[in-house]
RNA sequence: GUGAGUGUAGCUCAGGCGGUAGAGCACCGGGUUGUGGCCCCGGUUGUCGAGGGUUCAAGUCCCUUCACUCACCCCA
């Protein structure tokens, strides 16, 4: 047997449905708020993941699919999303019109990480990217869309958390503060966290090991380094978020593992979720248009985790699986026949009809109605019957209890009286 | 890449000390019921993850391997 590749997975009938429903319901949303879909293609040349998520990290070191290919060009499974919505925003020139542009997309993302709960190797993310603002109102804005999706969709347990990274003028500045504070304490740091000072001491919060953590917790916070200018953008983001009447947690140990953010950052952490608890995370990105050879257009975004979204929503999921309305049962040939025009008279009425092929024993016919949760079982029969009068009176009562097919149908024990067309 | 746990019917799982497989649910047929959801009777289903070894004999012991799960790491 061939079976799926590694950290990949299969989504089945039941769980499509609460797929589908989180879908529209988030298009649904973003158009409301006034964003537009972009489908990016899924590859893309190895080098805009390089420039824009940065050469240093994780992600582009090791964890990306990047093949050559018969022309000798290097080319990514896209890890993510931004990257690709800014190379379409400038190579179409989406800012010429107008600067302010809102654009989501929405599709599967490829990490060759290993595999664990909430983590896949083809992973699905919906993104919201706004140009060309720099005001924290957008900030705000953004957020609370994404708030916004998550009361829609009843998600139970999440929290909001934001921090400020700073700018070019002062993060450079905190992380030499950083650096300083973390030279007399080399011993309580283990091996990852040594590597990550001289690269990114910022990463050190985000350590779990005990010691590291000890050491981390008298360290500086980035929210006393910033300029005045980023102070005064993370102060507006946070009052903003306060009128749109939006709880959130200020933490300044929220760090981003990719180089392009710039002053805000949020995630949201979902409870019940396990090690990997992110279900959102985004920020402002100001620079990274203008690195992918842009004009110099500011940027916030945010990707939503789909299959964590989802894991949070599984419980429903039975909820939102399409089920046949009708079952119609038929004994006998002739029976069959008729039944077979009248499930597609009814599809064609937008009725979601379903019969068996075969001509089974009723009671086999009815169990299978009742499996299928189909609400309305009826029986069109050409054979004899013992009772058909039995049978008559038994669906009368039934069309009583559940309406919608009433005077559509008219059926008698024994034969059909009336047809799809009549 | 590192560590731990688990792999027996479609699903959930039993299978002391080794003797070549079981239950419940599901599925199929029948009975009963006001010819459907309850109940009763009967039936089908497994390369016991894969490969090798020890043994007269291995699901059960040993080795290897693969997969899954969770955690580290990283991130959504």
């Amino acid at each position: 047997m061939i079976r799926l590749v590694r950290g990949f997975k299969d989504i089945l009938p039941g769980e499509t449905g609460l797929w589908q429903h989180v879908e529209e319901l988030a298009r649904e949303l973003f158009g409301q708020f006034g964003f537009a879909e972009v489908r990016p293609p899924m590859l893309e040349q190895t080098e805009l993941f390089a420039r824009s998520i940065g050469a240093d990290t994780d992600i582009v070191e090791k964890e990306m699919y990047t093949f050559t290919d018969q022309g000798g060009k290097s080319l990514t499974m896209r890890p993510e999303a931004t990257a690709s919505v800014v190379r379409a925003y400038i190579e179409h020139k989406l800012y010429a019109k107008d600067p302010v542009r809102k654009l989501y997309t929405l599709g599967p993302m490829f990490r060759r990480e290993r595999p664990q709960k909430g983590r896949y190797r083809q992973f699905y993310q919906i993104n919201a990217e706004v140009f060309g603002l720099h005001d924290p109102k957008a900030d705000a804005e953004l957020v609370f869309l994404l708030m916004t999706l998550m009361n829609r969709l009843e998600v139970p347990g999440v929290a909001l958390h934001i921090n400020s990274l700073g700018c070019n003028a002062c993060r450079p500045r905190f992380k030499e503060a950083l650096r300083s504070f973390l030279e007399g304490r080399t011993g309580q740091l283990c091996s990852d966290c040594l590597k990550r000072r001289g690269r990114n001491p910022l990463r050190i919060f985000d350590c779990k090991v005990a010691t590291c953590k000890e050491a981390m917790v008298d360290a500086p916070s980035i929210v006393d380094h910033l300029c005045e200018e980023c102070r005064n953008h993370f102060d507006m983001v946070q009052r903003a978020l306060e009128g749109f009447g939006i709880p959130f947690e200020a933490d300044h140990r929220l760090v981003r593992g990719l180089d392009y953010y710039t002053r805000t950052t949020f995630e949201v952490l979902g409870q019940s979720l396990g090690a990997q608890d992110a279900v959102a995370g985004g920020g402002r990105y100001d620079g990274l248009v203008k690195a992918l050879g842009g004009p110099d257009q500011p940027g916030v975004g945010f990707a939503i985790g789909l299959d964590r979204l989802i894991d949070l929503l599984a419980e429903r999921a039975d909820r939102f699986e399409k089920r046949p309305h009708l079952f119609i049962a038929a004994l006998g040939a002739r029976a069959q026949e008729s039944a077979f025009r009248w499930v597609q008279a009814l599809r064609g009425q937008k009725i979601r009809a379903e019969m068996d092929f075969e001509d089974r024993s009723l009671k086999a016919q009815m169990r299978r109605a009742n499996k299928l949760e189909a609400s309305y079982a009826l029986i069109v029969g050409d054979r004899e019957l013992d009772d058909g009068a039995a049978v008559l009176r038994d669906l009368e009562t039934k069309q009583q209890d559940q309406v919608p097919l009433q005077g559509l149908v008219e059926v008698v024990a024994g034969r059909i009286r009336s047809g799809p067309e009549s």
